[in-house]
DNA sequence: TTTGTTGCAAAACGTTTGCAGCCTC
DNA sequence: GAGGCTGCAAACGTTTTGCAACAAA
């Protein structure tokens, strides 16, 4: 279960492992390694960070050229075998982010929409240990949603728990 | 921090509570209290589950007309309040939900794409435990991606961690 | 009375689709 | 060689916008 956690020193092969990970996803999927689909990996690993389909269809340009439609496709493939994740945050256009070894989650401001990330070993021993009815969990986020530091300063701002 | 969790015997209180939270709102943020965004807010405690923009324009056509113009405009307000969650499951359409008393969490099988829900206390405690710089949590919720028990057992198929 | 909010319809935007040609298998 | 995949452009559906009328403050 849960995606492996990678020691720094082994953060070279991640790009490795991801991309054997793909190809075995593709053979029992019965799709085809089409070299295409190995750039978007590839570029996407080598990034850091949130980016949406115009982002990546920039940072490609220059590499490897794939249409659109083909990022869309691919996009759609590598989150089905849970090596991105995608984030809709506030009125922006879809985020998408690599999922292996890159476990952390979010706190939303819902009054600047700032977002914030951070990590937490405790959330994953919990679902790790909880039987949830035989569902096999491989990847997970949270979205905490809130104040952050500052517009909690900022207002005096009602919230639900106000005057407890 | 966090919504209150409500006993049993007090749900009938809910709709009054958040609706009072929600008038706080909107005289905090100089904001109309049009009947409208009422309605909407009271069609949307009367029901238990996600809905969509039509779904939600169907449900308050009977009793209380409004544009889905102003549904998207009330969505977003009682987004922003932290009075519903908006959720973006596979290629569906946006599904929203009320989270008032109703903090739980999403199972997404990636093969199937079922969905399934479940709580957990434990993971509130460790949101409540951790400073995060100062960041007031409101609200949140956890998605986890992989395989229904259905999916996992018909399909032997790889995970990240296969082999291990 | 002022100005934010609503409803309507049109516009905009991200995503999906159909099809011809290409390239895995 | 067959059929899946790609690129392109058109189509689609959801969300946003502009504007006139309305109503909360």
């Amino acid at each position: 279960m849960l995606h492996k956690t990678i020691e720094p020193s082994k953060k070279d092969d991640i790009k490795e492992i991801v991309k054997q990970y793909f190809t075995e996803y593709l053979i029992q999927h019965e799709q085809r390694k089409t070299p295409e689909r190995y750039a978007i990996l590839d570029k996407i690993y080598s990034w850091k960070g949130h980016f949406d389909i115009d982002m990546l269809y920039d940072l490609m340009k220059d590499d490897y050229r794939v249409s659109r439609a083909t990022l869309y496709n691919t996009l759609e493939l590598l989150k089905d075998c849970n090596l991105i994740i995608k984030h809709q945050f506030g009125s922006e256009s879809t985020q998408y982010e690599k999922s292996y070894n890159n476990i952390h989650h979010h706190l939303i401001c819902t009054k600047c929409k700032s977002i914030k990330e951070f990590g937490d070993e405790n959330i994953k021993k919990i679902i790790q240990s909880k039987p949830l009815g035989g569902f096999k969990v491989i990847n997970y986020s949270l979205y905490a949603y809130g104040l952050c530091a500052k517009c909690a300063k900022a207002s005096n701002s009602i919230t639900p728990n106000k005057g407890k």
